[in-house]
DNA sequence: GATAAATTAGTACGAACGTTCGTTTTTGTC
DNA sequence: GACAAAAACGAACGTTCGTACTAATTTATC
């Protein structure tokens, strides 16, 4: 790894962290800079544009995604475990052990869901990704038979999505120090009318 | 009414439209102005600062919401029925004939949840009461008969919520065609586990 | 250690930001 | 219609934005 990629990579860090406090556009590369300590220029001479750098922070953050929620996850036995194990690796993943702010994720769809254009082209593609796999993980416990035959795993997505985003509103703004078991009851409810 | 009232609600109302799109901080004097079909120096007299401008439009939100979601649910009869109507309406609001983007709280929320200040105190007393009109709704459901009496009415709030903001991403962001039919569906799914 | 390449810094740009000011226009009252 | 008050305007403030250049410095290669 040559010197640029490392620095680019660190960068990438630090704006990470920044994305998922004040978000994506909120992201400014002076504030970068600063953070990173180094100067305005030699930063964004790793990008082409502020459009570029906010598409490599996106796929910094999915790398990251994988690395802390999805990967961990399948190490644990197919169907309702590996389920429990997403779940729960989601929550802690929100809960700002890697990003300060949150998942980066949450922060951007709801930043783009009203403005087109290569990044909310980018964030629309990540978040089709991780509704599938939720309905594909879902299908497994299906194949395992820890859920029943005809439960709609595309249902079963959106509803575990709901429950993560209801979390993180209680969470992050209510600041309710029950969210977590709040979030672990409705997820066992769900759990509970798929089987 | 006098005139500068008069300007002072059309300028929230234009206000209100382009946060729900680009958000609070999105919001910018100057394209506020010409949304408005206004200088920006004669917009700008009627507050006295952009933060006070924001707490402003978040009024103005709370009232519309009130008019528009709140309201109308209050004309129909008290515990189930009327929440059936409030999450209807809810969604309703969330499609945009009120606000192009959306539920401006959704977007105010995210942009807030680690900005603090008085714009994020004033988006928390909104939610906080908001959660709390549900849990109330939900109690006289149960006072009424219609829900199970030993029910965990914030629990009810939480989950209903996700539904609503697992609703807004498959809608707004995930362009999903069948977005209402699956909220409608996890709605059933909650008030059959609350009877 | 010399030399070329890669990486950082410095400076400057035009535009937009929120905000202030003095002036002009419009409004309502006698 | 005169007059004061209210409302809207135009211009400018200092700052920050993203971006473009060139110069200096650091890194890697021989």
């Amino acid at each position: 790894m040559t010197k640029g990629e490392d620095t680019r990579d660190r960068i990438l860090q630090h704006a990470m962290a920044i994305a998922s406090e004040v978000g994506f556009e909120g992201l400014s590369i002076g504030g970068l800079a600063k953070s990173a300590e180094m100067s305005k220029s030699g930063l964004f001479a790793h990008f082409e544009s502020k459009e570029d750098l906010q598409l490599q922070v996106l796929a910094a953050a999915r790398r990251s995604f994988v690395d802390n929620v999805v990967a961990p996850s399948f190490r644990v036995g197919r169907g309702e475990p590996r389920i429990r194990a997403l779940f729960e690796e989601w929550l802690t993943w929100e809960e700002g052990r890697v990003t300060p702010g949150g998942c980066p994720f949450v922060t951007a769809s709801h930043e783009y869901d009203d403005r087109p254009g290569p990044v909310r082209d980018a964030v629309v593609a990540a978040q089709r990704d991780w509704v599938g796999a939720i309905a594909t993980a879902a299908q497994i416990a299906i194949d395992e038979g820890h859920f029943r035959i005809d439960l709609d795993t595309d249902q079963f997505a959106f509803e575990l999505f709901g429950i993560f985003l209801s979390f993180h509103l209680y969470y992050r703004l209510l600041d309710d120090p029950e969210a977590r078991q709040r979030a672990r009851t409705a997820f066992e409810r769900l759990i509970e009318s798929s089987r």
